[in-house]
DNA sequence: GACGCGTGGGT
DNA sequence: TACCCAAGCGT
């Protein structure tokens, strides 16, 4: 890890927050609100997730759950159906327990320090100086994806990110800033400016370095190594794997089985899951007499981030002949017009929507 | 420090 | 197509 020295610093915080007023993103659903909750939720969600991804999720979310009592109040089961689909399981989860840790805790409230904020479930460092920073203005630096590519090209900062020398000099870059900038500095635009200057101009591919505010001052542009900033980290090979859903029709109902957590869709309903045929096909015939062996459904291949699983759908009808076994103990039979409302992992829903909606 | 944890969009 | 990743955190 490698750095440049005397960049100009006086005036970066500054630029950000004059930049941020005039061409920043004002109208995003968690803006122009001081309250810790909607906030939070915010943040959580935002987490590895694209804006347009999360408006709608965060908006229905809200209209459910519109404060810490009422989250806090619910059952994970109840919550679980608002985050199906957004992905990484373990944030709603984490989401869940801090509202419930707040209640029994800190009376029903958010501390208003980050270092407090951060003992909390599923908060970061990071998470917990935006909450911080957004509902109070404490002068805390973030520092995520977005900021990691504006301060590694602005500041000159080389070496992998997720690395202990980087990740230090970045978060002592980002103090430095703040302790440069002038004691009126508003830490909202500041926190905001960077995180709109990190996704609409100083992007990864092409960074629109003739339009952004720091152009003056960057190390990237000066030395024309944007590309090389953040340094890049080598990729590993994900593994494949098969997996057989069995889509178990009886009436009107599906069979479906609870994902435990931690795990992958952890909390989530899915399609009973299997390694091969044989199995499949025993498991089938334990639900009951069928008059037809599954039939194969359309394959498709769905990639997670560390493996990418190539699913077959079967497909098969438990005639009313035989008993429906096999329910309880983490084994539920839904009915069609339930699936809606229920928390589905997307190629389950779309296995599901195909066949049915 | 490495890995587990989802999904959809951009190139 | 295949790959890269996007407002990270927990273990």
């Amino acid at each position: 890890m490698t750095s440049s020295s005397g960049t100009p610093l006086a005036d970066f915080a500054s630029t950000i927050v004059q930049w941020q007023q005039e061409h920043g993103r004002h109208h995003l659903p968690w803006q122009g609100t001081r309250d810790p909750y909607r906030i939070w939720l915010s943040e959580i969600m935002l987490q590895q997730t694209q804006v347009a991804t999360v408006i709608g999720y965060y908006e229905r979310f809200l209209q459910r759950f519109p404060d810490i009592a009422a989250l806090a109040a619910a059952s994970q089961d109840e919550v679980m159906p608002y985050w199906a689909g957004l992905g990484y399981y373990a944030r709603a989860r984490n989401l869940h327990r801090c509202a419930q840790t707040l209640v029994a805790q800190w009376n029903g409230r958010f501390p208003e320090q980050s270092a407090d904020i951060a003992t909390l479930p599923g908060i970061g460092p990071s998470t917990a100086a935006a909450i911080a920073a957004f509902a109070h203005g404490e002068r805390s630096p973030i520092m995520d994806g977005n900021v990691k590519r504006v301060f590694t090209r602005y500041f000159g900062i080389h070496g992998i990110t997720s690395e202990r020398a980087t990740e230090k000099a970045l978060w002592e870059q980002a103090h430095a800033a703040l302790a440069c900038a002038p004691a009126s500095l508003d830490m909202i635009a500041y926190t905001q400016g960077l995180m709109d200057l990190g996704s609409q101009r100083c992007t990864r591919g092409r960074p629109a370095c003739a339009a952004c505010p720091l152009q003056a001052g960057c190390y990237a542009r000066r030395n024309a190594c944007q590309h090389e900033l953040p340094t890049p980290k080598k990729k590993k090979a994900i593994p494949e794997r098969l997996c057989l859903m069995l889509v178990a029709r009886h009436n009107d109902h599906i069979l479906l089985e609870r994902q435990p957590s931690p795990g992958i869709w952890g909390g989530l309903w899915s399609l009973p899951k299997y390694e091969d045929r044989l199995t499949l096909e025993a498991a089938s015939l334990a639900l009951g007499m069928s008059g037809a062996p599954p039939q194969k459904m359309a394959a498709f291949s769905h990639t997670f981030t560390h493996f990418k699983l190539h699913i077959e759908p079967w497909y098969t009808e438990v005639g009313s002949g035989g008993a429906v076994m096999e329910v309880g103990k983490g084994r539920s039979w839904t009915a069609i017009g339930e699936l809606s409302e229920t928390a589905l992992p997307a190629p389950v829903r779309k296995i599901l929507d195909g066949l049915f909606f």
